[in-house]
Order: C-alpha cells, then structure tokens, then sequence
DNA sequence: AAGAATGTTATGTA
DNA sequence: CTACATAACATTCT
C-alpha cells in the first residue's frame, strides 16, 4: 500500500491523534522490545514524512525511525477500548481517546538526531514537503544514462514516488520508460515533477491513488473496476486509448505504460 | 491457497 | 563510479 502519499497521511494522522499528549506504547508481541518501554509515557511532539521515510518526535530528542516497506500499514480505531492487537502489530500508540496499530515494518528502531540527517541526506527532493529542491531532480534525470522508469522509483532522485505513481505519473508526462534520463528535454522532466506533485497531493486527500483526470472519467472502461481509477497500472489497456498496456520487468518490478501515448521516442 | 503486491538494502557482476 | 540483477526481509489480499 504505501506510497509517499500514505507516509504524509500517516505523519498527518499521529500528529491530528497523539501529537502533544502523553502516549502508552505497547509491543504486544514484543517485537519492538525494550524500545517501546522506552517510549512508553512520554510525550510525542511531531511527526514528519520525508518520501517514505516517517521521524516521531518524542521527548529529549528521542526519534523513531519507520519505514513501512512494501507491507506496512497504520490502522487508527477512534475511542477508549481498542480490539486487541492481532500478533503481526510491531507497535500500538494509544491515549484515551485513540488507538494506532503499526504492521509490517521493515525499519522501526530509535535513532538520534544525527542519524536521522543521515537517512534524510540519502533522500532525493520530497515533492510534498515545503524544502524540496525540485532542480535536483532535473538535473540528476537530464545527467543520467539510466532510464527514466527507474530514475523515478530511485528515492535519493525524487522521494516518494512507487511503483503506481510511477506508472501513472509517467503516462501523464506522456514519457516511456524505457527513455534514458538525459535524452529528455529539461523542460519535459520539470512537468514531470509537477505531476508527480499533483498526484502525490491528490493521494494524500483522497488516502488512495486516483490518477484519472476528470475529462477522462467519462470515456467507456472495460477494465476491472481495481484499475478504474488508473491509466495503464495493472491494465490489461489503456484508459483512454484502448491499446494494449505494455507490462514488463524493470529492476525487479512490474513496469506499465501504453505505447500510444507514451511514444519511444 | 499459492502467488503477487503501492519497498529497500546489501552484495556481486560487468 | 554507474547500472543492474539477485536475494533477503516484511504481511495481506485474492
């Protein structure tokens, strides 16, 4: 599930629920161990996202690291009595009003200050976060030989971007993958970064990845109804053309673009 | 019910 | 130094 846009919505969620309030910290299956009697009574600051990467803000400088993985997943129940944990939750929030389960972590470990500048130094610009520097972006694409499907799903080029994002941010650029960054024009990898500012946003409004401008709702859809609000991710054919979606391996996973719209050239 | 999936890192190769 | 393949790790859904 998660995408830059789920990490912003998560960092946005803790701060809404457990910001500036004591908080009980459980490990009820004791995966997060000793950590989380270390957390346990304190006051959470601030939560913040960089791409995919979220920093709780505890009490004398105390920082959580998390990283959600390809599995991770935050689950909020409003009120006094949570149900009880299912045994894959690494880390449970809770205060009196509120409960948050945290599964299927890969990174949840304490850090200091200076290791998380670390991790944020290996970040590329966050498209969601007021710092980005979007000119970096353009220049590490236009100076790459790399394709530009792969640059994009790259975290220190641009931060926060997947693999749907990914798919669907290229389609709207109309640029295929298989492109090598530095065969596109500046001008082309700047709209791209738009796009992919757009979308990331919308995600995190909507708490789901609908990329299909309006003008394109109306068109007649034969895809499953998963794909309905997606151009060519996990189609069999193009949203708006009806071609046949190209669907191939690159780095590991799945790529997706029609050959249509997004010309090779 | 096996398999695929919105992810990253470490390691080895050319 | 760059690019890319592979394996390892995490869990849920169909």
């Amino acid at each position: 599930m998660p995408e830059g846009h789920t990490i912003h919505r998560a960092a946005r969620q803790q701060n809404r629920h457990f910001a500036g309030r004591v908080v009980e910290v459980t490990s009820p299956q004791g995966r997060f161990g000793q950590e989380a009697a270390l957390l346990d009574g304190r006051v959470l600051h601030n939560v913040e996202a960089h791409g995919k990467h979220l920093f709780q803000h505890w009490d004398d400088d105390v920082v959580v690291h998390i990283h959600f993985g390809l599995f991770g997943r935050a689950r909020l129940q409003r009120g006094p009595d949570p149900a009880e944990p299912r045994d894959t939750i690494r880390m449970r929030m809770r205060t009196p009003a509120a409960a948050l389960d945290l599964s299927g972590l890969t990174i949840c470990r304490l850090v200091d200050p200076e290791q998380v500048a670390r991790v944020r130094a290996r970040l590329g610009p966050d498209p969601l976060r007021a710092d980005a520097r979007p000119e970096d972006f353009v220049a590490r694409v236009t100076r790459s030989t790399a394709r530009i499907g792969t640059l994009v799903m790259d975290q220190s080029v641009i931060a926060g971007v997947g693999n749907v994002y990914r798919a669907e941010g290229l389609y709207l650029a109309g640029i295929h993958p298989e492109l090598p960054g530095r065969d596109l024009d500046g001008d082309r990898v700047w709209e791209l970064w738009g796009i992919f500012g757009r979308l990331l946003a919308d995600g995190v409004k909507a708490g789901a990845i609908r990329t299909v401008a309006p003008e394109h709702r109306g068109l007649p859809d034969t895809g499953p109804a998963r794909s309905r609000h997606r151009y060519v991710y996990r189609r069999s054919h193009c949203r708006v053309c009806t071609a046949p979606v190209q669907r191939w391996d690159l780095q590991g996973r799945t790529c997706y673009a029609c050959p249509r719209c997004q010309p090779l050239d």
